[in-house]
DNA sequence: GAATAGAGTTAGCCTTGCCTAACTTTGGCG
DNA sequence: CGCCAAAGTTAGGCAAGGCTAACTCTATTC
């Protein structure tokens, strides 16, 4: 189990983009992470290569990448914290473009027990709208 | 007025720290900057200097650094979205190192709009002793 | 008032992570 | 099957923000 904080902010978008992207194509290429993350393809290629000698994806010239065990654990813990974040900030009707960016900026930085107090909280708002209602009232 | 996302994120760290030093000691020596932040005094001349150019601190060589008007500004933003967070997971019981460590992560990257979901739920849950006591239970 | 410890500064270097330009590989199409 | 456009890679460069080592002030102490 791969600490989160072993890998850089930057790897981890790396890792949270390719997993998205596997998980919704089926596959990760170098032009759709660059797209996603609105970097050049050659600052990509760079990076996956760092990755692969770090053992978080497997890295085949011309070929993609995929995650290994330890690269999938990151990708899906960053996805979490950013999940969590993302519910909580569209419950109280941010727009989507704040909501990404907040996020995107927040999500490297929570640790285990502040990310257990968003779920708490997220959890107790999704389950009492009465709440959620008041609270946006008071906005 | 100046916009936070005119200064980079280590640069708000700076302007944060000078604002309370000299808001604790009456001044901020470059020591003391390097002190808070962890880092070389050689890199808080340089990045100070920096800060002077950019009209956010005065800056005297071996004199000592104040901010002005709109580093004040900075800082003051800056501050107050780091209180905002505190006090949520204070309320929450998370040990003092693990708050600062998340926090000073995390304030550099929330909006207005994020700020203000943060700070109503904050003021609910101080407000609503019961709800606090009732979702420390479920975690 | 001079010596000197400690604070501050300068210079030069390193890493991270991005860029552009030029080159290589792949793969689909005629 | 070979061509060539699109995808990917390599090389070289740049900015931010750290560092250490060596130098310069400041200010305290005698």
């Amino acid at each position: 189990m791969p600490d989160l904080q072993s890998s850089s902010t930057a790897a981890q978008d790396y890792l949270e983009q390719i997993h998205r992207l596997i998980g919704s194509k089926g596959y990760a290429r170098v032009a759709d992470i660059a797209a996603a993350l609105e970097i050049a393809p050659a600052s990509v290629t760079t990076m996956i290569q760092r990755l692969d000698t770090e053992g978080l994806v497997v890295y085949e010239k011309y070929r993609g990448v995929v995650l290994t065990a330890d690269g999938q654990d990151i990708a899906e813990e960053v996805v979490k914290r950013h999940e969590v974040l993302a519910r909580l900030l569209r419950s109280f009707g941010l727009d989507e473009k704040t909501i990404y960016q907040d996020v995107e900026g927040m999500e490297h930085h929570i640790s285990k027990a502040t990310l257990r107090v968003l779920i708490t909280i997220v959890e107790e708002l999704e389950r009492n709208p009465k709440l959620l209602q008041k609270l946006r009232e008071k906005m």
